[in-house]
DNA sequence: ACGGCCTCCTGACGGC
DNA sequence: TGCCGTCAGGAGGCCG
C-alpha cells in the first residue's frame, strides 16, 4: 500500500498518540519480516521515551531517548493506533507486532511480511546502512532540477526505473512514477541522461504536486483516525494514467498503455509523453 | 560503477 | 469447486 504519502498520513496520524509517550514493551508474534525483527525488542523498548517522530522517505521513523525505531511498510503493511489494552483487540490475521504504550498501542499488520522494524542504537543512525543510500526527501530544498540533471548525465537507465530506484529522489513509487512521468510529459522508457534540464524541472514539479496532494488527501481521512486506528491508505487522487491501460489518455483521448519495466507496469500515453 | 534480474511473502483474481 | 498462473503501492542483493 504505502507510498511515500502515505507513510507520511500514518506518521501525522499517529503522531498525537507517541510523541512524548513513553513505550512500556513489544509483543513481537510474528518475527520473520523483511529481516529478523531485532531481537530481544521488548526489553530495549520497556522505558523508552518517543521523542519525536519522523519519516525518511518510506522509512517511518520513531526517535526514542537511546536510539531509533525504523519501521517500514514495504507492499502490504498497515500501522494502526489502538487505544487501551492488546487484549481489548481481537487479533486479526497477520498482526504480526505489537508497539505498548500507557494509553494504548501501535499494531502492525503485514500479510506479505515485506516490512520491517528495527531498533537502531543513535550513533548509528546517520550512517545505517537502510538509510545511507537514500536520495534527498522531495521537499528538500538541496534537491533541484539542476541536481537531477547532473545526476542523471551519462545515465542510460530508463527515468521510470530511476525515479523509483530512489537514489535521487526518495518517496515516489510505481503509482506515481507513471503519473509525474505523464503530468510532466515525459516517456517513462527514456534514458534518464537524454533528459533536458527544463524537462527536470517539469518532471520535480510534478514530483512535488502529486506527492503533496496525495498527502492532504490522506489528511482528509485523518479524521477516521481516531476511530479506526489507522484505516488510511484509500488515495482518492484520480489517477490519470496508473491503472488505466486501455483507457482514454484525458488529455488526448489515445488509448493508456502498459508496459513492464524492471517487472513492475508502468502506464503511460504513447501521444503525450516523448 | 552500472543495469538487469531475482528474491522475500500472502492474497486476490481470472481462466480452464 | 478447485487448481494454476499472474499480479500486487518495495527494494536490497547478486551477478555479469
Amino acid at each position: 500500500m504505502p507510498e511515500l504519502p502515505e507513510v507520511e498520513v500514518v506518521r501525522q496520524g499517529i503522531d498525537p498518540f507517541v510523541s512524548q509517550q513513553c513505550l512500556t514493551g513489544a509483543v513481537v508474534r510474528q518475527p520473520q519480516l523483511r529481516w529478523p525483527v531485532t531481537k530481544n525488542l521488548h526489553q530495549i523498548l520497556v522505558n523508552q521515551q518517543v521523542l519525536k517522530t519522523d519519516r525518511r522517505g518510506k522509512y517511518l521513523l520513531l526517535r526514542c531517548t537511546d536510539g531509533t525505531l525504523l519501521i517500514h511498510l514495504g507492499m502490504s503493511g498497515v500501522l494502526s493506533w489502538l487505544p487501551g489494552r492488546p487484549d481489548d483487540h481481537p487479533l486479526k490475521k497477520h498482526d504480526h507486532i505489537d508497539l505498548l504504550f500507557g494509553k494504548g498501542l501501535l499494531r502492525l499488520n503485514d500479510p506479505r511480511r515485506f516490512g520491517a522494524v528495527l531498533w537502531v542504537d543513535s550513533p548509528r543512525l546517520e550512517n545505517h546502512p537502510l538509510l545511507t543510500h537514500l536520495g534527498l526527501e522531495p521537499w528538500d530544498p538541496f534537491l533541484t532540477p539542476q541536481r537531477l540533471y547532473q545526476l542523471s548525465r551519462g545515465r542510460q537507465l530508463p527515468i521510470k526505473q530511476a525515479l523509483l530506484a530512489g537514489h535521487w529522489v526518495v518517496g515516489v513509487g510505481n503509482i506515481y512514477a507513471s503519473e509525474s512521468l505523464f503530468r510532466s510529459g515525459i516517456d517513462p522508457r527514456r534514458a534518464a541522461g537524454r533528459i533536458s534540464l527544463q524537462r527536470y524541472d517539469k518532471l520535480l514539479n510534478a514530483i512535488r504536486q502529486i506527492l503533496q496532494a496525495a498527502i492532504e488527501q490522506g489528511g482528509s481521512t485523518l479524521k477516521d483516525f481516531r476511530g479506526h486506528g489507522g484505516e488510511t491508505g484509500q488515495f482518492q487522487t484520480a489517477h490519470q494514467v496508473y491503472d488505466r491501460a486501455g483507457m482514454p489518455c484525458t488529455q488526448c483521448s489515445t488509448p493508456i498503455r502498459v508496459l513492464v519495466q524492471s517487472g513492475r507496469s508502468t502506464y503511460y500515453c504513447l501521444q503525450c509523453q516523448r
